[in-house]
DNA sequence: AAAGTGTATATTGTCAACAATATATCGAAT
DNA sequence: ATTCGATATATTGTTGACAATATACACTTT
């Protein structure tokens, strides 16, 4: 008898349809399974789920809130086309919140989550030693999560996630230079630093610089992208406009 | 014939009704129509816009997103209930994104926006003059308001917005003192001089200190009301208690 | 009177259907 | 061959309906 209750209350779905519609279409946004421009059909997709258009369109506002997709009046949903502008400015955004999260970190951070992010740094040093940027990019991504979630301040921990969320719209440059990680880590490595000596003000103006070098970092990758694709002018952009539907 | 067109566009709805009533939540949330913890009846709400549940269950998944709407399976949709701590964390994230704002305005803003806070600084004087804390309370809003729009950022401006509409599920401190009005004009003047003389960091800090002060004296405001509440023990609680549904 | 129990009502979460609009398809005209 | 226009299809925005769940109410028991 128990275990026909227990059985009973784990069939009662804890969620609604929505919420799960909502995670799954926000992790097809975020790892690029969905690319930005992208047409968001309600029906494919409800099919896909399935559930009805219902949840779907519920998910779809809730993610057009979050910045993810954008509408057109009787065309739809899509997947949010976001410009280089925006992106500079999104990481405008994260540099004063990371300077906030990192300043408040250097007064609270305990010996556990001091000695974990050291771990991640080393991590992150082997993924460099073998050239494997992919993997570099995801220790990094758990280096931020890890640390502001450390920080404890809800508030800054949803904005800064949001914001990164935000940022995934754009292409994801996985050819990451080695020189690069090896600066990105660098500049890890000084964070843990002024983390260690308790220094809040010196943490700020680190954990703000090291956004604002990622920018940097990113900007010079897409330069290098956009000089490689114009060494190739007609023919590559011919092949990619058929690709996408529009 | 003209006419004819022009009056088809005209009534062709630009708006989806989801978007319009997602608004007019918004608003009613936001000056404390509803207040935080009330039941949200879908059928009741759709009524009263004259629209279907579709609608409005889109818009509250949208204002869910947004914070101002929380939701508990089974049971609908309920005004966003916020804590104090949860409030002194809001006052952290606004007081790091006004700070860059100010930052930024230092070095772009025109002579003409600098006049325009000036005029607003000298309206504010005369709300204080005439004790008229309501009115110093909107045009302080409008002041800040003014401050976003002219940074031209489009991802500050968002963030602060939304920072201040959650803001406003706590209920409204209608009972400004005179004293930390001056307190707070006097801030807004040292900022603007700041700006005048294109001082970015100083303009960053005063914009930073100006909402850590708010935050003070939201607090002082809380203190006092507090104290009030407690002179008067058993009666009010249980009045105050019967006219909330829960 | 208070607490528990069972029934009726209300409300939600989800779905399927419909009208309005947009997109695609096909043929005719230049 | 392209462009234009008319028709057919697909998709959206919105509505109403239905089952599952939660709430309110009357009734019994102590």
């Amino acid at each position: 008898m128990t275990e026909n209750v227990s059985d009973a209350i784990a069939l009662r779905r804890a969620e609604s349809l929505t919420a799960i519609v909502q995670r799954e279409l926000e992790r097809m946004i975020v790892v690029g399974e969905l690319r930005a421009g992208d047409r968001l059909n309600e029906q494919a997709l409800a099919q896909r789920f399935g559930v009805s258009r219902g949840p779907v369109r519920e998910a779809m506002r809730a993610l057009e809130c979050a910045n993810l997709v954008s509408t057109r009046l009787n065309q739809g949903f899509f997947v949010r086309e976001i410009s280089p502008e925006e992106i500079a400015e999104i990481y405008d955004m994260r540099a004063v919140v990371y300077g906030f999260i990192c300043a408040r970190l250097a007064t609270t951070i305990s010996a556990e989550a001091l000695a974990a992010l050291d771990a991640a740094i080393e991590e992150m040093d082997t993924a460099i030693a073998t050239g494997d940027g992919k993997e570099y990019y995801r220790l990094n991504l758990a280096f931020h999560e890890q640390t502001i979630v450390c920080a404890a301040h809800n508030c800054a921990q949803q904005t800064y996630r949001s914001l990164i969320n935000e940022s995934h719209l754009a292409r994801q440059r996985s050819l990451v230079e080695p020189e690069r990680m090896r600066e990105s880590n660098a500049e890890h490595r000084r964070l843990v630093e002024a983390l260690k000596a308790g220094d809040a003000e010196l943490a700020r103006e680190l954990g703000n610089k090291h956004v604002l070098a990622g920018r940097r970092r990113w900007k010079a990758s897409v330069a290098e992208e956009d000089a490689i694709a114009a060494s190739v002018p007609p023919h590559g952009a011919a092949a990619g406009a058929t690709l996408v539907h529009k």
